[in-house]
RNA sequence: GGGCCCGUAGCUCAGCAUGGACAGAGCGCCGGCCUUCUAAGCCGGAGGUCGAGGGUUCGAGUCCCUCCGGGCCCGCCA
């Protein structure tokens, strides 16, 4: 496909002229092609010769391409390939236009192959703030890219309703007088997060006695019958149902929500246990600060060994949050044979339906044994993730098919924490903390962007009606934040600045969302003017229409890498520069009034449409056809 | 004490996985461009000992080692 095209090319050039086997890469900039081989200097090194003289005389054995229009031998070694830009730019635009934005940029990769990708995995007792924002984006990316080259993919939403966060807030409405329902206008996942379970720690740390409390009831709802079980699934589910609704607006979509009280009632832990029990994985701790627990024997793990074993069941009886992860990663793998039930909870924006866990009443949960399981997970729990991946070697588990999708965490640039009356010494990043309640929430963002957003459209679109001045703000305002979390590197903390995070210029979503409208808006100008696209070019090519042509003939490649590598980054560059290319060409190259030109341009402009739509919709940013 | 991650322009970050051709963007700052497809844009300028030091190599921002600075983990929390 396109740019995969020309390599192959010249890959082939370099066979026929005897070398077999040499590789051509990407350059790192446009004047040393479309692609090159650092080839001479292995040659060099193994002859002793001259690089320069070794590349002129390869190039001067190679034959003519299709697409490559000539090769040069650059100091001080290189071969650089070149494209032969009317031949090269009318196959892109037509390829492009015929694949259309749903296969262009995709391959056939993974077909065949299931990937099982869990993110979002948020305890079900306070809104979704920005830190939980940064998991979405990233679990969603990586579950559309990997859909996008072929495998087929099931995202699933884990949902922590047992241990300690939850138990949390059951305390306050249970023991400690809460009111159950929120103040008007307040949603009920906000109340639980900002007021009650802040409250409760509060009141936890101060009170010993209430410690005792919480663990009681950490146990009790493990306990299927019990009136606070089933209260805590209430709980539960009306904070899940209001998370999923700032989902759906960061661009998720989920195909099961696994309730982790279900690891426990549909006896997946008890079977999971018995099978460590019995492979002497697992051994009840006589003495030591662990007696009267049930620990994971890690003095044969290189690393762990030096922090001691890892328990799994209490002194009381009750589980950690290892021991259920270890049995639910069991299941996900499918390699643990219990079955989980489930029914339908509701439908994704797309329609497409979720299934919620639901032991007592549900069907049997079935789906593919899929060759990875990729969970996302902060940086912060790597020692529990390495935990659970070597129980599962030594159950026999392939470990490599487990793969904690690691990340730091978001943090508060200090004029940002400053709003929530946190003063931060000298000038630092303040960590949030949803037991202090140190956060700001996905929503808010969100909010603040539509707000910003709605001004500017306003401004330059006084006759739109009001429900189109919001669409459009929120669009805009979905991509603004998509972009800005995803633009840094997954193994980058990212210092989160509201300023900075709700600009609308420059680096940012809207830029790429505004080349789009323009581009729509040319094509609305043609069609007034009678115009038909072609995509053969009338002569040579601008500069601005070999890089716009460029960039989208090398979409495939990055799209295969960031699902190879999972660096996800690459995938918003690329966007950006698409973006970047294509502005230019708007300010060099006009379409309409472009005579001979105007039609390639027209078909250019189409092709960008693809390939930049192609590409938002991989990232999550909506497409927008005037802003 | 042990382990993991990060350190590139005033600020926010690319580039490092597969070493190679002048270290790139954005924001901010200075100066230009709207009777011409939406100026949420474009063009130009100033701004860098790639944390420090060693090593490997014909060649290191990129690989290896040491050190310094920042973050995280090592809980009968998740």
């Amino acid at each position: 496909m396109t740019i995969k095209r020309l390599f192959q090319e010249a890959e082939r050039l370099l066979s026929e002229a005897g070398l077999v086997g040499v590789k051509v890469s990407p350059p790192k900039s446009p004047e040393f092609g479309e692609a090159f081989t650092p080839y001479p200097f292995e040659e060099a090194r193994r002859s002793g010769g001259n690089p320069l003289s070794l590349a002129e005389s390869i190039v001067s054995r190679l034959g003519r391409g299709e697409f490559i229009g000539h090769v040069e031998a650059a100091p001080p070694g290189f071969i650089n390939f070149h494209a032969d830009w009317a031949r090269f730019s009318a196959y892109t635009v037509r390829e492009v236009l015929r694949l259309g934005p749903r296969e262009y940029g995709g391959s056939r990769e993974g077909e065949g192959r299931v990937v099982l990708v869990e993110h979002t995995s948020v305890n079900p007792n306070k809104a979704l703030h920005i830190g939980h924002a940064r998991n979405v984006y990233l679990g969603d990316t990586i579950a559309r890219t990997l859909a996008k080259t072929g495998y087929q993919v099931y995202v699933l939403n884990y949902i922590d309703d047992s241990g300690a966060q939850m138990a949390s807030v059951l305390l306050g409405f249970l023991e400690l007088g809460m009111p159950a329902e929120p103040p008007l206008g307040v949603r009920f996942d906000e109340y639980c997060g900002d007021q009650v379970y802040v409250e409760v720690s509060r009141r936890v740390e101060a009170d010993r006695r209430l410690e005792e409390r919480l663990r009681a009831l950490a146990k009790k709802i493990e306990e299927r019958e019990s009136s606070e079980f089933k209260y805590a699934r209430l709980v539960s589910d009306k904070v899940l149902s209001n998370q999923l609704l700032t989902c759906w607006r960061l661009g998720a979509r989920y195909d099961l929500l696994f309730r982790e009280s279900d690891v426990v009632v549909s006896g997946l832990w008890s079977k999971t246990f018995n099978i460590l029990q019995g492979r002497g994985i697992v051994y009840l701790a006589a003495e030591g600060p662990n007696r009267g627990c049930w620990c994971v024997d890690l003095s044969s793990h290189p690393v762990l060994s030096k922090e001691g074993d890892e328990i799994l069941v209490k002194s009381d009886g009750s589980t950690t949050y290892v021991a259920r992860d270890i049995a639910f990663a069991l299941w996900k793998l499918r390699d643990s044979d219990v079955e989980i039930r489930g029914r339908e909870w509701g439908v994704n924006p797309d329609g497409t339906p979720i299934i919620i866990t639901e032991t007592e009443t549900g069907a049997p949960i079935v789906f593919p044994r899929p060759e990875k399981v990729i969970t996302v997970v902060g940086s912060e729990q790597r020692r529990p993730q390495e935990v659970i991946r070597y129980v599962l070697t030594k159950l026999g588990v392939n470990g490599g098919r487990y793969l904690h999708y690691s990340y730091e965490r978001v943090s508060l640039s200090p004029d940002s924490a400053r709003r929530l009356g946190v003063e931060s010494a000298e000038a630092r990043a303040v960590q949030m903390s949803g037991r202090r309640g140190i956060y700001i929430k996905a929503d808010e963002v969100l909010d603040e962007l539509k707000r910003l957003a709605a001004e500017e459209v306003r401004r330059r679109h006084s006759d739109w009606p009001a429900g189109k001045v919001d669409e459009t703000s929120e669009a805009i305002a979905r991509g603004a934040l998509r972009y800005s979390i995803l633009r840094s590197e997954a193994d980058k903390a990212v210092v989160f600045d509201l300023r900075e995070a709700t600009r609308l210029e420059g680096d940012t979503g809207p830029y790429i969302q505004y080349s789009v409208a323009r581009s729509y808006r040319i094509l609305e100008k043609a069609a007034d003017a009678g115009l038909k696209a072609k995509p053969t070019p009338h002569g040579p090519l601008t500069s601005e229409e070999k890089m716009l042509v460029r960039s989208i003939s090398f979409l495939p490649l990055t799209i295969e890498m960031a699902a190879k590598s999972l660096r996800l980054r690459q995938l918003v560059t690329h966007s950006r520069e698409l973006a970047v290319n294509f502005n230019e060409f708007y300010e060099k190259c006009p379409v309409i009034d472009g005579g001979e030109h105007a039609q390639f341009r027209l078909a250019l402009v189409e092709a960008y449409i693809v390939a930049q739509t192609s590409l938002m919709e991989l990232i999550g940013i909506p497409v927008l056809r005037e802003m």
